[in-house]
DNA sequence: CATGAATGAGGTTTCATTCAT
DNA sequence: GATGAATGAAACCTCATTCAT
């Protein structure tokens, strides 16, 4: 799903970038149903017909947030797993997805989100399911070059750790220790403890 | 001759469960403004309008199962934290943790949906806060008994953890090792584990 | 719009008159489009359902009551042109139809609803225009007797003010000073003022 | 281009006066709960939708007819209280009236409703009784000032005489004889005929 | 005779989208 | 590019009426 270079350029257009911002706002807060053109214009401070000169459709609106939410996430993904020492990337892996989620929850709500209601857009379950399946298996390298048993299962735990301190962060973001926590989990991830887990059996 | 009393009330009692229990299914797979009420209606094959006989909204649908809701959320808690050794609690709270989303994904995923879209029911916020706070020192109670350092973090992450192992369960019911994962889980936080994790420091 | 002995036999029975004053109360206060069904079964206390029994539908509980206001108005009206001098016609006239609308001020609620909204009932128009001509001769007739000229303009005079007088009444039931409002008119219209409007030109 | 603000506010203008100026007309002759928005929409040729863009709801509508109304009353009243001789004020007050209710018998039909279903509105008892004590007041003053005994009853006369005449006419608006009627009111009315009233005991 | 659950048409309202300017 | 009025389909909801018991 390569845009067309005319549309990148859009992208970077003031009004268009202004209704995408706008509505990966309103989509991640109220949800894609939840949300109305007017909502979004009215956000945007713009008239409603303006956002029909940028976008075929609200479902466009979407896709193309989807699209970037995408990049994003293989920026990310590509920034992670250059290679080094395997604890390094671990180490580097917890901070770069901490640093993602402080910065921008909108975008990452809006992933679960999407991933919860995946009638609302077909792409999602399987892009981000292939998304997925991609950091797994590049997580469960790394534990096997460090020499972990059971490394598929301990990718696993380590993903939905995270992840789910992540929802517990949204749901609550005021009153949840996000940088408490995030210091433990590089704790429990560091060389010292990793050597530790090998021993067990 | 008019139906007796008792024939009224099981009528209604069967027609409500039916209503619910479709309005339950939807909100939690296309979101609660994603899901008409002639989608409900369709599921529970009745027609829209007996849906106004039982409930005087919309809304008021989604109230009686969120407070469905917040009884079995309850219950479970009862039921969990019982007074009792705290590693044998520890055990018993994540197996039921993972019983229950293996049961009924349905619920646990139409609370993830309505806390990440909290305008739709103002309640959820503060209810469900409300109770995962009172888990959470719960938790906090069993690691402290244990001997754990830093217990409220090491609440967080176990927390964290088992949400995030659910909602990538979610994501992809079919391909993820769930039942393995529940056993990593298990050994994880088992005696002798935890023995060995006092004694990091 | 004679009605067959049978259902003159069901009006009788006190279901179909519990209904009939229902949804006549109800009908002459919120108006018939503004009242359902529901309204007419919890006002007299039974089903829903119990009502067809009775009525064929809403619209003939109407006609029903239509039928029953007309035969009331006949009688009062054959009740007060019985033949008599004529000053105490007007008296008696004046009187009776004070009486009325003290007695029962529904009745005249709903006649007046129905005439500024006659598409609800066809016959309405018709009827009740027949009915006031038919009164407003005898009027005349009262008025030429006496002596009085230009007899069919004192006779809308003397119509519209009966009727005005019931209409602010009915605006405001517990400030009106109906009773003395009615000695007035029982004045103006006794035999030695009538005798004085003579003379005027 | 965008169309300049005078063009929109000219096309709002006109879009919600046909609004107004339909529903009166329907509310007045089939009564408000008889009116559906589409008929509304029919009778002013627009889209069901576009009315939404000018009131909130049905309710609105009404609402902003009502004070149309009450706008309407006052100007009348201020214009026909002016300081005068009462003879004068009288004969004034009595051709305005009918002046109103021959230009636009939709008003007057429109208050006559509502004030018989004062469900509907609730403003409307507590506004027009208000309005109604106002110039019965208004009335007893002029009375007085003439030297009637027993002004505020002639008052209450006088307004039912008029507004039972409106009524009268409403119902048979071809077959009534409206402009004899105020004619021989306005000789009722005259100052001869009031000095005559002046001596009857 | 009596009940109230159930239906379906139609009412009110919302909203994505189009269009004239 | 930009505006917001206008449309129409579809959403939510009400209610007269039917029906099994």
């Amino acid at each position: 799903m390569p845009r067309t270079e005319e549309q990148f350029k859009e992208m970077r257009n003031k009004t268009s970038r202004s209704i995408l911002n706008s509505a990966l706002k309103l989509f991640a807060e109220k949800g894609f149903h939840g949300t109305s053109i007017s909502d979004i214009a009215k956000e945007a401070e713009i008239s409603k017909g303006l956002i029909y000169n940028y976008f075929n459709s609200k479902n466009s609106i979407l896709e193309s947030i989807f699209d970037e939410l995408l990049r994003i996430g293989e920026e990310i993904e590509k920034d992670t797993f250059a290679d080094d020492d395997p604890y390094e990337q671990l180490q580097r892996m917890i901070k770069r997805s901490f640093k993602y989620v402080e910065e921008d929850p909108t975008y990452w709500k809006l992933i679960v989100n999407l991933m919860l209601q995946p009638e609302i857009l077909k792409q999602t379950k399987i892009v981000f399911n292939n998304f997925n399946d991609r950091v797994m298996k590049e997580m469960v390298g790394i534990f096997r070059k460090i020499g972990i048993q059971n490394a598929p299962l301990e990718a696993r735990i380590l993903g939905g750790m995270i992840d789910g301190v992540f929802l517990h962060y949204l749901f609550d973001m005021e009153g949840y220790p996000l940088e408490r926590v995030k210091k433990m989990m590089l704790k429990k991830y560091s060389r010292d403890n990793l050597e530790e887990l090998k021993n067990q059996k």
